[in-house]
DNA sequence: AACCGGTTTTA
DNA sequence: AAAACCGGT
């Protein structure tokens, strides 16, 4: 039995986790991380505390045996290899492009020193690229994906290895530091961090939320989501965990919220097929965009007068998170009342997004946008006033979030304009109309087609 | 057996 | 409007 390592990436746990039993399958295992600087520098202050706290969790969870190099992984793998004598390199298989680049210069530079790179399992139920249609090509259309995916059916999880005879090698002595500074720097109140963190916020969820989830996670008031999406996207939770634990749940809960992982699945599928989309137009729609710095600025912030707007986008910066609704709602706002193009606001979710995903996200945005997946509905314009009557009837989510708003009761929270003390406390007038820039957007889609 | 055309579907 | 399927060739 020689020595194998693990590097970890998107898949910080250690229970269900294929990569790591087949690493233990070879001989010792040693445990690494590899934090690449080009990347940790430039990501979010709440992302990269997110991570910084999950790789915590993760290390004590191997009872400090976490061993974390900086630098490009392409010479920091191979380096740490034949410090340890490894003859495997196990990971899980990536599928967003950077990655895929990144794993093919790794594995080739770990074949130059005879060492065999192994992929096994990726964080998805169905790894991308599998689900094909009848005639052998992937799919772009939700609905028959997710049939097809349903169909195909995924795995059993598997409990964490046991017995594995852990190899010990040193950190960088940089680490530390770098760790200690994500956890100060961070701007907001994170969750609890790790495996065990995860799985308690889940049971939660399917005892107490799952039955009302059809209904209940369209109101971003609402705790009504699993909130597991953060621990998704690091690979803390397996979305195989979750499809095993809802097997006997027949409910429109549990079958919503399978759906909901068919769409992140979906994406990572489209992504897996389509690499350049995740930065250009899925189907390349020739529109005229603005750049109006000042407008993309107060969306950013939260002050486009417009209070669901507001209310998401300063959700996005306290919390690290915005719900679902509200992220349709404020795209569909940059993307359709700005007439900014989707990478714009993309990229602004990116950063501070603790969950984000780069399939997720992007399609999602092109979605919105019109120009991914999901073809006609390029009409699809999100009425800011009517989304957030319909889903925050009683204006709790836009108080809690916009305090210049918080002494207009129910529903009056929303149409600020509509009452005589709506600005008295300084909440901005609307940046742009509504209903004059919703024509617009239609002219330009005409224009365009 | 890859390709055509008509029909149904598209969160 | 485009995708996916289905039943042909």
């Amino acid at each position: 039995m020689g020595t194998a390592i693990m590097w970890f990436r998107r898949d910080l746990r250690l229970r269900d986790h294929p990569a790591l039993r087949e690493s233990a399958s070879r001989g010792a295992v040693l445990p690494l991380f590899v934090i690449d600087p080009s990347m940790w520098g430039p990501a979010g202050a709440a992302k990269t505390a997110w991570l910084a706290a999950t790789l915590r969790a993760l290390d004590a969870s191997l009872d400090g045996r976490l061993v974390i190099r900086l630098g490009d992984p392409a010479e920091v793998v191979p380096r740490v290899a034949r410090e340890v004598g490894a003859t495997s390199v196990h990971v899980s298989r990536e599928n967003e492009p950077g990655g895929v680049e990144r794993d093919r210069r790794v594995v080739a530079a770990l074949r130059e020193i005879g060492v065999e790179g192994v992929a096994t399992g990726s964080p998805y139920a169905v790894d991308p690229g599998t689900v094909r249609t009848k005639g052998g090509t992937p799919f772009k259309v939700f609905t028959p994906f997710a049939a097809a995916w349903r169909e195909h059916g995924w795995d059993e999880p598997t409990s964490a290895p046991r017995g594995v005879e852990w190899v010990e090698a040193d950190t960088d002595g940089r680490v530390e530091a770098m760790l200690d500074k994500a956890a100060r720097e961070c701007p907001i109140d994170l969750p609890t961090a790790g495996e065990d963190a995860a799985r308690r916020r889940w049971v939660r969820f399917r005892d107490e939320a799952l039955v009302d989830y059809d209904h209940d996670r369209d109101l971003p008031a609402v705790e009504g989501t699993s909130r597991m999406s953060a621990d998704l996207h690091l690979g803390v939770v397996h979305p195989r965990q979750l499809l095993h634990d809802l097997r006997e749940e027949r409910g429109d809960g549990a079958q919503t919220y399978r759906t909901e992982l068919a769409w992140r699945e979906f994406y990572a599928d489209v992504l897996w097929a389509n690499p350049d989309s995740a930065w250009q137009d899925l189907r390349p729609l020739p529109l005229r965009y603005d750049e109006p710095q000042d407008a993309i600025e107060a969306w950013r912030e939260g002050r486009t007068g417009y209070p669901i707007i507001d209310a998401g986008m300063r959700q996005l910066l306290g919390e690290g998170w915005m719900h679902n609704r509200v992220r349709m709602a404020t795209a569909s706002f940059l993307t359709k009342d700005l007439h900014v193009w989707w990478p714009v606001g993309a990229r602004h979710f990116l950063e501070h997004l603790v969950d984000g995903d780069l399939g997720s996200n992007n399609h999602g945005w092109q979605w919105v946008a019109g120009t991914g997946t999901d073809a006609s509905p390029y009409f699809r314009v999100f009425n800011p006033v009517t989304q957030g009557k319909r889903f925050d009837p009683d204006g709790a989510y836009v108080r809690r979030w916009v305090p210049e708003l918080a002494h207009l009761e129910g529903a009056a929270a929303h149409e600020p304009w509509k009452h005589d003390d709506g600005y008295a406390h300084d909440y901005p007038e609307r940046i742009v109309d509504h209903a004059q820039e919703r024509l617009e957007a239609l002219a330009r889609y005409d224009e365009a087609t």
